[in-house]
DNA sequence: TTGCTCCTCACGTCACGTGAGGTGGC
DNA sequence: TTGCTCCTCACGTCACGTGAGGTGGC
C-alpha cells in the first residue's frame, strides 16, 4: 500500500480533517454516518483520504467532495451494489438510459401510448428515457389491456403537484436558512413526510377496495 | 411449531397460493421479492402462511394482504431495523383490535386528531380499531407536528373513491359474472390495477420531490 | 417415470458495528 | 502523565442469497 506523507501546513493551504473532525462536519448532513463507515468505504477504495505518518486518516476539501457525492448517491439508491462498476470511468452511467423507440419497445408499449403518456404529463419527453421512466410506461401499458388510459390519470399529475405543495409550505420553517445541512435536513423530512402522506393513501385505497370483493 | 391444514377447495373459497404463485403476482409490484425473503419473512414472524400435509407454504388473500403491507411498510423505510420490537405489541403485530383511547394513546395521538382524522374521512369510525388505523393515525400525528392537519388530506379520500371507480369500471367485463372464480379474478385484477396505479403515482410524486432539492 | 416446484439446513455475503488491544498528540 | 482520538484486526450481525440434498404433485 502507497502511503502519501501529509503536506506540512502552508499558511493559506486548505486543512486536512482527521475522520472525527470530518464526520463532525458530516453527520447533519448524513446522519448514519460513522468512523466504522468511513473506513469500510476506504477499504472498498470509495475513498482514498491521505495518512499521517503514524497512519491517521487526513481528509482533504477534494476527499470531502468525493465522500459528499458517494454518500448521496447511496442514499438516493444510485449506487449499484458491487463496488467494481465505480472502476468505469463515469458513475453516473450507473442508471440506464435509452432511446425513444428502445423505451416503448421494452415497456410493451405503442408510440401513441408515450404520446399520451406525456401529453398527459405522466412521462417527461425526453431524447433519453431512465429506468422510471420504463417502469412508468410499462405500468401504463399494461393499464391500457384493462382499459385505463393515460388520459384517465391526468389526475394524479395534479394530485402530486397538491403534495408538493403541502410538503413545501411544511417545509417553510426548515428550508428558511440555505446552508448545506439545513438543505440535507430539509430533504430527509421531505422525504419521511411524502413516506407518511403514501401510508394513509395506500390504506384508504385499500379499504376502498376491500369494499370490491368481501 | 403449529401446522394447520390446508382446507378443502370448497367452490367459492378464496384460491390458497403457491409461494411461486405469490411471486408471480406480487414481483411486478416489489420487484426484489424473491424465494428467500419470503421464508425469511416467515422466519421473522411478519407473515404467517399455512402449509399443507406435506409441507408446502399456502398464501391465503388476506396473507397476501399482510405480505403488501409489510413489504410496503419496509419498502418505505417505516420497518423497525431490530426484529426484537416485533416481539412487543406494535404496529406490525396481527390482528391486534384496540379501543379508542389505547387507539390515541398508542399512535402518540390526541382525541381531537381522531375525531378531525373521522371527520374527514381518513379514519373509519369504529368501537375496535385494527392496525391500519393505527398505522394511519400514528402518521397523521407525526404529520400533525409538521404542521400537515387532517383537513388537508381530504383531497386524499376524495381521489381514493375516484381511483375506485377507475378500477370499477375496468373490471366491468370480468364482474358481470357472478359465479365465485369470476369474482375472485376481479379481485386479483382489481389489486393488480391499484398496485400498477400506486407506481404511476408514486413515480410522479418523486419526481415532483426531486425538483426540490437539485 | 419425468420434470417441475417446493422443502430444510448449512453456509456465504454484503455493509457495516463492536470491542480488544495498542499507539499518537496536545 | 493524563485523557482523548485514532489505529488495526478479529469477530459479530442483519437481511437475505446460494447451493446441497431430498421430497411432493400433475
Amino acid at each position: 500500500v502507497l502511503r502519501e506523507s501529509v503536506q506540512a501546513r502552508v499558511p493559506g493551504a486548505a486543512p486536512l480533517l482527521s475522520i472525527g473532525q470530518v464526520l463532525a462536519r458530516l453527520t447533519a448532513e448524513f446522519p448514519d454516518l460513522t468512523p466504522s463507515k468511513l473506513r469500510f468505504l476506504e477499504e472498498r477504495q470509495l475513498i482514498s483520504p491521505a495518512r499521517t505518518e503514524s497512519g491517521y486518516r487526513k481528509f482533504s476539501p477534494s476527499d470531502l467532495d468525493r465522500l459528499r457525492f458517494v454518500l448521496t448517491m447511496q442514499r438516493d439508491h444510485y449506487l449499484p451494489p458491487g463496488g467494481s462498476t465505480f472502476a468505469s470511468p463515469s458513475i453516473l452511467s450507473a442508471e440506464r438510459r435509452m432511446p425513444r423507440d428502445e423505451l416503448i419497445r421494452e415497456a410493451g408499449a405503442t408510440p401513441q401510448l408515450l404520446n399520451d403518456a406525456v401529453s398527459s404529463s405522466l412521462v417527461a419527453p425526453a431524447d433519453l428515457y431512465g429506468e422510471e421512466a420504463l417502469a412508468v410506461l410499462t405500468c401504463l401499458a399494461e393499464l391500457q389491456r384493462s382499459g385505463i388510459e393515460p388520459r384517465h390519470l391526468r389526475g394524479f399529475r395534479a394530485a402530486a403537484e397538491r403534495e408538493l405543495g403541502l410538503i413545501e409550505s411544511a417545509l417553510i420553517p426548515v428550508a428558511r436558512r440555505k446552508d448545506a445541512s439545513s438543505r440535507a435536513k430539509a430533504g430527509e423530512l421531505a422525504r419521511e413526510i411524502a413516506g407518511q402522506l403514501e401510508i394513509v393513501r395506500s390504506s384508504l385505497i385499500r379499504s376502498a377496495l376491500s369494499r370490491l370483493d368481501p
